[in-house]
DNA sequence: TCATTTACTTCGTTAAATGAAATATTCAAT
DNA sequence: ATTGAATATTTCATTTAACGAAGTAAATGA
């Protein structure tokens, strides 16, 4: 075989796209390869890819809806997954006083615990994986930072009756 | 309900979180939000996400294996998304000659017409989405290019033999 | 109070991912 | 050249996850 043919083509075979397409196969490309690098981390857990989104999300008690609204999943997929969490012990349902027919999703101490190890461990792998030197990872944070809330924002004032 | 108290609640109630983190945190909320708007202007195309993620791929003929390290999916799923994106007029299967074993799975021009359309889509999408002017789009497309240039040379060095 | 909407669950169905076995080709070593 | 091992893809049976309709309970609003 020719090795000095093709062997890793450059990824701008596309011309001059705009940046907003540069900005999303980023983005696609990094989901994959993160969502990958702690699968493989993280065989022994039990967990599936979609059981550990939900874990990261839980920063804080959030109710199984606004859960299914973050994770784009339907309610009967995060109740599923809300299950496998209290099984393994590392989530707990409450009932939300504020309105009974929901429940509030909040993390045991040994969930806690895994997620923090899952972000540390994502952390980690950020420069290996990006390529991305201290001071670009800080303006990709930052930049990061408007998009999450921006998509927070809309995703609950959508529904919101206030 | 006391509209006042939690309607919209600020994405950083992680504390200080590490760039790294933030960083992710931005990518994941981005990659679910851009699927789904995606999804919902393409409910007619017959196609499921992951073969809209493979016609995204297709600047260039790229052989199956090749795409199935990029999607991080099997090459038996890959067959399956080929066969669809052939049996929809979209892609065509030519032997590698460089290697008969392999196919080259190539766009057609309808295959190609709708790529674009889906990227031009996907750009007119992203100011609202995530809520970056004009400037902050383009300095996440930069670092976003050096991240995808740096996950496509690893997903190809890896299994490389030159 | 009563009808309607909302939040979640259950469970049967559908769709997608998985992986083992088969075929064809290449590569490496004799 | 021949042989054996490795690689690229396909096929298909199986497992797994997603979907969605119907049900329960609570809140909302007239």
């Amino acid at each position: 075989m020719n090795c000095d043919t093709v062997p890793t083509t450059d990824p701008n075979n596309d011309g001059a796209l705009p940046p907003e397409v540069r900005a999303l196969l980023g983005v696609y490309a990094l989901h994959t390869r993160v969502r990958v690098a702690i699968e493989d981390l993280s065989q022994n857990d039990g967990l599936t890819d979609q059981a550990r989104h939900l874990l990261v999300q839980l920063d804080k008690p959030r109710r199984l809806g606004d859960l299914a609204r973050i994770t784009n999943s339907l309610p009967s997929s995060v109740t599923a997954l809300a299950d496998l969490l209290e099984s393994k012990g590392l989530a707990q349902r409450h009932r939300d006083e504020r309105d009974r027919r929901a429940f509030l999703l909040s993390l045991t101490p040994y969930g806690i615990d895994l997620r923090s190890k899952m972000l540390q461990q994502a952390s980690e792998l950020f420069q290996t994986v990006t390529g991305l030197n201290d001071a670009q990872t800080r303006t990709f944070a930052e930049l990061s930072d408007i998009v999450r809330k921006t998509i927070y924002d809309t995703t609950f004032q959508e529904t919101s009756k206030c």
